[in-house]
DNA sequence: TTTGACCTGTGAGTTGGTCACAGGTTTTAG
DNA sequence: CTAAAACCTGTGACCAACTCACAGGTCAAA
């Protein structure tokens, strides 16, 4: 397969694979004619895998880590569960910090409708953000620096 | 005020208001003597205002027209209200999404768990990959091009 | 006066792609 | 047979919102 049909075979931009091969992530070989990559079904399947990690949150180097993984015949999925336990935590984090977020907006909205059509005089949502106060960034990590 | 008194004052890293500065939502002035810049206490308002809105997923472009509406006397708060409208749906189109990935990440963890100490022939998770049916990207946004 | 903390601007790095460009190849149509 | 379209190649720029590094200038305290 060319770049062109590995690509439309798992419905990503050309430039995707070429990028995930500069990477590491597929593994194709040369024609010697033409300097063409070629890609096998294998690829496809990595690429495949690649995809859906990458909606599961894992970074390119952690699913670069995976495959070269199963190259090896070492079976990834202990180091996978791993990754996958701490990417769950940051899931979980994550919906917690917007629903934080989440609530004063609402209540914001809400007292901005039951004014009359949105007189200025409203200023609920220009207070609300500058009387915020974070939710997340309250107490550690403290700017960097 | 000097850029790292007024960093200091909002708790950001010095960088972060030159490039604030650079960005064009701060507008100290320039001691002629040395070409530092020197911010004022409105200065100091509009970096803590930015922060915050930051927080609640404005963009820069966003935190800069908002300021200029207010640098114009005119009221910013309608505009605001419409990005705030178009933020808050994305805040919760993120917590759906989210939630719509936690869900089998959280039941292909505890069949794991159920597996005496995490076995390797207990696959779940690398099969939970290589299966996953994407939450989100299903039926339309195919892939760009 | 010297040291150290600060200031300046510029440029690069981060993540995961996407796009543009210039030049080579292959395929398709006339 | 040939010309154009469609594809391939590598390189490098661009997105957001910073952060950091670097070289050179300035200023305060010891």
């Amino acid at each position: 397969m060319k770049v062109k049909e590995i690509a439309t075979a798992a419905g990503v931009n050309p430039d995707t694979v070429r990028f995930y091969t500069r990477e590491g992530l597929l593994r194709p070989v040369r024609n010697p004619d033409n300097n063409y990559q070629l890609y096998d079904a294998e690829d496809l399947r990595r690429l495949r895998f690649a995809r859906k990690a990458r909606q599961l949150g894992f970074s390119l180097p952690e699913i670069r880590q995976i495959l070269e993984q199963a190259d090896d015949h070492h079976s990834p999925c202990p180091m996978v569960r791993d990754v996958f336990t701490q990417r769950l935590a940051e899931v979980e984090r994550e919906i917690a910090e917007l629903q934080l977020l989440r609530k004063p907006m609402v209540s914001a909205l809400s007292a901005w409708q039951e004014m009359p059509d949105g007189t200025p005089d409203g200023h609920t949502i220009c207070r609300l953000i500058e009387h915020w106060d974070n939710p997340s960034a309250g107490s550690c990590c403290g700017s960097s620096e």
